[in-house]
DNA sequence: AAATTATATTCGAAGATTCGCATATTTGCA
DNA sequence: TGCAAATATGCGAATCTTCGAATATAATTT
């Protein structure tokens, strides 16, 4: 029974509180940047903020709904807050993403082209 | 130059609107709850209604949210309407957070174990 | 045509997000 | 101690999201 509880609660509703968490924390291009940006490790606040180039308010704002949802953790090293990315998994859903969208853009590409060499031929305007 | 603009308008720059809108779309646990019940194909309004068992004006507006993003496609066919995941991929994202999900469980629940075990030995309450 | 079924839309209230601006906090250095 | 650098927080306005309740639309059946 407090197996059955446990597989139920924990495993089957809170997954999608998790999932819908996560995707919350990167529902802004900013923030999405940001983890793209840390993609590669740890980084201070600063060097994302210099990467990014907009208000240091405003980064810190979106770093804090990050940390809030959980998607980053900070360390505090004298002057500065290096930030990473808690769940290295989100590196593998990024580039899933990018390869995904630029397959779908060079399809698009492709599909125009040949719209545009049929038009040499027959054109429409 | 064309190409250049194209390059770093339509990729960099759109490509984070993309992933953001991607998210966004997908930042509720009822609408993470609806690309799952998707995962296997299409499926009509009402057949998603009733795995969700929640109000219908509810799931039609978290639809309507998704379609508004882009995730979803549908198609009428007579008297309903039938959904589907416009990017397949979505399944692998869903899929690679599971298993992350679940391994920081498992994880989470061996340490518990150890201490439980520890503790055993020399109680600590 | 009227009733029924399936789905979507509108409205208004409550709450959450986002932004810029100003200010606070912490740390390191002169 | 006092000042500068790095980062965070508080505030208020504008906008967006979410929900339930009611209603609209469209296709189907009687």
């Amino acid at each position: 029974m407090r197996i059955f509880e446990y597989n139920f609660f924990v495993k089957n509703q809170s997954l999608k509180e998790f999932k819908a968490g996560i995707f919350q924390a990167l529902a802004h291009p900013t923030r999405v940047a940001i983890a793209e940006i840390l993609r590669d490790g740890e980084l201070s606040a600063g060097a994302i903020l210099e990467q990014l180039g907009l208000e240091q308010a405003n980064v810190s704002q979106h770093l804090a709904v990050m940390r809030a949802k959980g998607v980053v953790s900070n360390r505090k090293e004298g002057n500065q807050v290096f930030y990473s990315l808690r769940h290295p998994m989100l590196v593998d859903v990024l580039n899933i993403m990018r390869q995904y969208f630029l397959q779908q853009l060079s399809e698009a590409s492709e599909m125009l082209q040949a719209i545009e060499v049929e038009e040499e031929h027959s054109p429409q305007v």
